[in-house]
DNA sequence: CGCGCCGATGTTTACGTAAACATCCAGCAA
DNA sequence: TTGCTGGATGTTTACGTAAACATCGGCGCG
């Protein structure tokens, strides 16, 4: 069934009786082809089933139209997101994507990645980790190709894309101190991930910006399981009032370990999430949470690349998402002692 | 900074004094060249920072090494897991992927992927979708590219896998008749959606295998909110002791609806969802749902893709990839009457 | 009436790679 | 020694496209 060769353009050519630079022509919509020429040759393309060789074209043109991108996990829901906006915003400027997962984030296979992505066709790079992996020194980026990160703070060397993390957390807790909490919990996300450590530092600021005592954080992994683990330990601490979790999953454990244990949300403990994933508005109680943007954080790592790609010009520096604190019924003041 | 024109094999031959074929040979790493050659190559390809150009490799060979995958959505944890594996062993087998968003999921929409991906660089598709949208008499598929759908029933037409819907929904409903609940009900998934139907269809011919009555079903659209709507009527119906809901953030909406009208899960109404995502183990109580295997899925799909590629020939049917019941809080013998 | 210009189309060439074929040389058997 | 064999390496060519340049013919203007 499957034909031995392509349709070329010399075959198509052919058939419409003209030469093959003005099947070109007709094929990229230049100028200087006039109309009669033009619809015989579309004839002869759709006779043949004509379809462009995007190797050939991509060798031709020094261009693939294509970007990579680089993610270490589909699993958490910005991931995917992002990714999703990357694919359809590219798509929409006639950018192809094509996926280079990383199993494990190492030095190692990182560095892989970006090995394999240098051999691969594309024009820019964009990274979607955290990004204390990627260190300037070893990784050497294939020449030609350039590069905008997610998710990071290395933007003295490339050109990040992120969501306000700093101003999100100070939202949450700022709302949970205008409710009356004399102080908030804070339960982190993994020790390695650049937009953990950045809630966690802004949540600390937040605090003593306000004169309150701040309390140990527990640790976590932006699991369920682990926001669960952390709950049960807050269960135990009467001062405990008001929590904020590094995001979602998290709360929800959260939530789950406060219920087995005999507390109320909100009445006992208010409880505040990062993310606001589409399941946050049905957790028991409705989780007040930090919606972030994924999407306009892929929009804006696709502009990032193109524009560098079309200057040719690396680029280095911030752009922040900004976010926004979606109130719902996990939180209230503290009950009245 | 960036280099005019990329270092090419004619390049490291100069520099190694060897010729360009001899360059090639050590690139691909056929046989035929002496080591101590090789090694000057190498050398050479090192110190020129040499990368070879896939555009030229994929013209030459008229393969592209690359398999587009065509999705609707990233929204629900199974395309992305499903994405993921597939990326993952496509990686592993040399192949690249490219992601091709359908933003709205019409017919004429899938069609428009289809054309561009057949003037993508593409060896084969793995489309991940409802997909009575594939209308066999109006798609026609690029010549000598090759497709295996996920999540579909197209399995006359295509080369299909898919998780075993049937006897997924088989053990859940057969858990809550076996624990002596009198019947079960069923919230389901969209009613465009293949996956929901099968589901929908297997949860009936359970209850009338063991001859029970049949409920009304109740229709949801995957999301947690309309599970909590289908909730709300089913903690108005005194008679129902037992749901399966066709996915698990219905499952969650199900039990803060329950739970918000004092009804208890399990003792009062037992609840199963279906997918097993990683945070079902932190609803409120765990989640007793049926466990998908996503990373098989995506792997099969690659194998099968692959298949077709290599022996340049089509193939229909259908794999299905089994499931497995996971027993967690949510379900209990009916309370005693 | 002829010159030159311009728009439409054709011809040549190069992009970087790798298959097919050609060449060269060392080693070995007659 | 000669001729042959086979492995190592070089040369030629083609993949499909599009830029650059070439050609052709008609039309306007002096």
């Amino acid at each position: 069934m499957a034909q031995p060769r392509r349709v070329s353009m010399a075959d198509v050519a052919r058939l419409a009786g003209v030469s093959s630079q003005t099947v070109s022509r007709v094929s990229n919509g230049s100028p200087g082809v006039v109309d009669t020429t033009r619809e015989q040759v579309l004839a002869a393309m759709r006779e043949l089933g004509y379809r462009p060789n995007s190797a050939a074209r991509a060798l031709k043109r020094g261009a693939f139209r294509t970007i990579g991108v680089i993610l270490f996990s589909l699993a958490s829901t910005g991931n995917s997101r992002t990714l999703e906006a990357i694919a359809t915003h590219a798509a929409h400027e006639g950018y192809a994507i094509t996926l280079i997962p990383v199993a494990v984030p190492t030095q190692d296979s990182v560095l892989g990645a970006f090995t394999r992505l240098g051999e691969l066709a594309v024009d820019g790079i964009i990274v979607i980790m955290e990004v204390h992996l990627l260190d300037a020194a070893t990784v050497t980026l294939p020449p030609n190709v350039q590069v905008v990160v997610a998710d990071s703070d290395a933007g003295d060397l490339y050109s990040v894309v992120d969501t306000d993390q700093a101003d999100g957390t100070r939202q949450a807790v700022s709302h949970l101190l205008d409710l009356g909490h004399e102080t908030v919990w804070h339960v982190t996300g993994p020790e390695e991930s650049f937009a953990s450590n950045r809630r966690a530092l802004a949540w600390r600021q937040t605090l003593e910006a306000a004169g309150r005592t701040v309390p140990p954080q527990l640790p976590g992994d932006w699991s369920a399981e682990s926001g669960y683990r952390a709950g049960l330990r807050l269960a135990d601490e009467p001062s405990c009032t008001a929590v904020f979790a590094a995001n979602d999953q998290m709360a929800l454990g959260i939530l789950r370990a406060l219920h087995e244990r005999g507390k109320s949300v909100p009445d006992d403990v208010s409880v505040v999430g990062f993310d606001d994933i589409p399941e946050a508005n049905s957790f028991i109680p409705p989780l007040t949470t930090v919606h972030q943007d994924f999407a306009e954080v892929g929009r804006r790592c696709v502009q990032g690349v193109l524009r560098q790609i079309e200057r040719a010009e690396h680029e280095t520096g911030t752009t922040l998402v900004p976010t926004r604190l979606v109130v719902r019924a996990s939180t209230a003041p503290p009950r009245a002692r």
